[in-house]
DNA sequence: CGTACTATTCTTTTT
DNA sequence: GAATAGTACG
């Protein structure tokens, strides 16, 4: 019998079967397809950014490179997820080896590989803001600072000023001087406090998240031949949001591009809004200079926004000296309607307002929730718009500051975790010890002092051993039953010396003794029940504990707080966010709310002596209005009413003011709230309630 | 020494 | 309105 037997071309001209040149525009287009080397992407917002590196990644794979050879950095964990997805949807090769995530996420990475390099185990704890400031208290005592005897500077600001010093890369004592106005005569001791700060996380065998980057800079420095790898290994180095990267971050990439310098970070110098954690938009505006072969790339056309709204925001930015020259052209075509500004008499007449809006566009314009956002400088700024919201059974999620593991049940629970893998953990030994009845700060130093006197016997020992030997330590005998409660418990953990399932822990730890402690010690008790649970489900299927502890510590478990049954299963909600959380995302219809003078810009942020911080607010603002794809609302209030010191009149934000009235229409909010800073007589609409 | 109560302070943004 | 510091009492 005959048989039919076609040959196939052997080199498909495109493995992907994408149309690069069709789906993207010229910009986006040679960005993507740019030559191996150092590259500068500049995408304004709306451009398509994402897009650009997403395409850029299947370029490279389509291209026959190795996804081993690529590393994609981000700043958040959504940003990569998303990232990552869209690679996925992209093309069909196994993404498994292809390194994406946060920076710290990757630092992380690192470390845990190579840590014993430079003296910290690989088992090391990693420290949150809430771990910081107990082990930066423990800190101020060890440095033997009599808080009492002279006002010595607050755990949070000293936790701040250290940070910001190695995110920077200065010397503590400079960032002293010139950043900060504590009295001189403390900054010796200041010193001390540092210092004495990092010798309790070295002992602890910890790191906090400026570590993740530091140490593993360190490292790579102190070990020329662990960075030749990695530098061998990421032949393609791409960076998004390039704009918000500190000088450490820019470092580290550059000891991992340092080989083959190929190289390509995107970003937009108008949206850095990080610069109080020590981001240095000079990285990217000097970026040429350091790669003097980089190419530049500018994509400004906006997909996003209809003309009037990108009108309002180009017209916010050139404000601003310190930018690259661009003018972002609309791809949009016009609605026909500008941008509204909305005076309101005070922040109840405002959510009102906001609530009222939202139900219309909701019921008579057919705009879903989900296409709604309302954005705000400081989370405390939306109270007023949660209660209207709720009052009117609106439905809303807001981007909370409070994260899932930032909870103190949660905590509680990982901390048990933490100690069974690091038993140096300082931190969460005191955690644990101070839940017990009878056991206060005194008692908690004291059994730490004699746990850590024993710790080296115990290292290399299987957890088995570190029940029992709890139990040879000397609680006060109030606590003794409690103790032995305690260390059972711990025992659990491990049984038989090997280590439980996470899932398994989580459940011996509610089960031994947590879950008594919880009904007792908060009045919630049945909402963080449920949230451990939620932190059962979240660990099923790890079998690793430090898998989980990671997850917990750099996603923050926000994907588990935000994914609670009862939201998760309605989508069609209205979104309230910050300004930061809200960045690199957008929505049809945008409310921009509490724009008085002093709230945004925020006033604690500005400093009279250097312009940049003024432009930085301005860039948030720029960041919020640049969020809008059709309609954008600008309330603000001229009365602040603050629960504590009462209502203060304020003035319409000085970044409404510096723009031209005629990029927007007004409108009249309330028949009786009287309007200090536009007359009724123009043509502009009234709206009543 | 531990705890429960009261006073006070400060409310920006996040990996 | 929450978190922390300070204080009084057991």
């Amino acid at each position: 019998m005959a048989r039919k037997y076609e040959i196939k071309s052997s080199a498909p001209a495109n493995r992907t079967g994408i149309d690069f040149r069709a789906e993207l525009n010229d910009d986006q287009y040679a960005a993507v397809t740019s030559r191996p080397g150092p590259s500068l992407v500049i995408a304004g917002a709306g451009s398509g950014k994402t897009r650009t590196l997403t395409y850029r990644v299947a370029y490279l794979l389509d291209n026959h490179m190795d996804p081993r050879s690529i590393l994609l950095l981000t700043f958040t964990n959504k940003a990569s997820k998303e990232m990552l997805e869209r690679v996925k949807e992209l093309v069909p090769f196994d993404l498994s080896n292809l390194w994406g995530g946060t920076f710290h996420s990757i630092g992380n990475r690192i470390l845990r590989k190579h840590a014993d390099l430079i003296g910290l185990g690989r088992n090391f704890s990693i420290l949150d803001r809430d771990d910081q400031k107990s082990l930066m208290k423990a800190a101020i005592q060890k440095a033997g600072i009599d808080t009492k005897a002279v006002r010595f500077p607050k755990t949070d600001p000293l936790i701040d000023l250290f940070s910001y010093s190695t995110n920077t890369m200065q010397d503590p004592r400079e960032v002293l001087q010139w950043r900060y106005s504590f009295d001189a005569s403390l900054h010796e001791d200041i010193l001390k406090v540092g210092m004495a700060y990092e010798q309790l996380k070295r002992e602890s065998n910890a790191a906090d998240f400026d570590d993740l980057l530091y140490l593993c800079y360190r490292m790579f420095k102190k070990n020329p031949d662990v960075l030749a790898r990695y530098q061998e290994r990421f032949r393609f180095i791409l960076v998004d949001e390039y704009q918000d990267t500190n000088l450490l971050q820019a470092a580290l990439i550059d000891q991992l591009a340092g080989k083959h310098k190929s190289l390509m970070v995107v970003g937009d110098d108008a949206q850095s809004i990080y610069s109080w954690r020590g981001a240095n938009f000079e990285n990217i505006i000097k970026f040429t200079e350091r790669y003097p072969k980089a190419k530049t790339y500018k994509i400004e056309t906006n997909y996003r926004s209809v003309p009037e709204v990108l009108q309002a925001a180009n017209a916010c930015i050139s404000n601003n000296r310190k930018q690259f020259a661009k003018v972002l052209q609309p791809a949009r075509k016009s609605q026909e309607a500008k941008p509204v500004l909305a005076p309101v008499l005070d922040l109840r007449t405002q959510s009102q307002f906001v609530a009222q809006r939202v139900q219309e566009l909701n019921e008579e314009e057919g705009v879903p929730f989900e296409e709604i956002a309302i954005l705000y400088r400081a989370h405390f700024h939306s109270m007023e718009i949660q209660m209207e919201f709720t009052r009117r059974g609106i439905p809303f999620r807001v981007t909370s500051g409070l994260r899932f593991f930032e909870q103190a049940h949660i905590k509680d629970v990982a901390a048990f975790m933490r100690l069974a893998v690091n038993p140096r953990d300082a931190v969460s030994f005191k955690r644990l010890v101070l839940m017990l009845p009878g056991i206060g700060e005194r008692s908690a130093d004291k059994l730490w002092r004699e746990w850590a006197a024993q710790l080296p016997a115990l290292d290399g020992e299987k957890l088995e051993s570190f029940g029992n030997a709890l139990k040879a330590l000397k609680p006060p005998k109030k606590a003794a039953s409690a103790w032995q409660q305690f260390a059972d418990t711990v025992d659990e953990l491990a049984p038989g010396g090997e280590p439980a399932t996470p899932t398994q822990m989580i459940f011996s730890v509610v089960e031994g003794c947590y879950d008594e402690y919880a009904r007792n010690a908060f009045t919630n008790y049945d909402q963080r029940r449920q949230d451990l649970q939620q932190l059962q489900a979240f660990a099923e299927g790890m079998t690793d504990v430090e898998e989980l502890l990671t997850q917990l510590a750099l996603m923050g478990g926000v994907d588990v707080s935000n994914d609670r049954p009862a939201e998760n299963e309605d989508h069609d909600v209205v979104t309230l966010s910050t300004v930061h959380q809200a960045k690199g995302l957008e929505w049809d219809v945008v409310f921009a709310v509490g724009l008085a003078d002093g709230k945004f810009p925020n006033e604690r942020a500005l400093d009279a002596d250097d312009p940049d911080t003024e432009e930085e607010e301005r860039r948030l603002f720029y960041v919020t209005l640049t969020r809008a794809k059709t309609q954008l609302y600008l309330t603000y209030p001229q009365l602040w009413s603050t629960p504590h010191q009462g209502s203060m009149p304020v003035l319409p934000s000085r970044f409404i003011q510096e723009l031209d009235p005629d990029l927007f229409d007004t409108w009249q909010i309330g028949s009786s709230a009287p309007n200090m800073w536009y007359d009724d007589e123009d043509d502009d609409d009234d709206y009543p309630f």
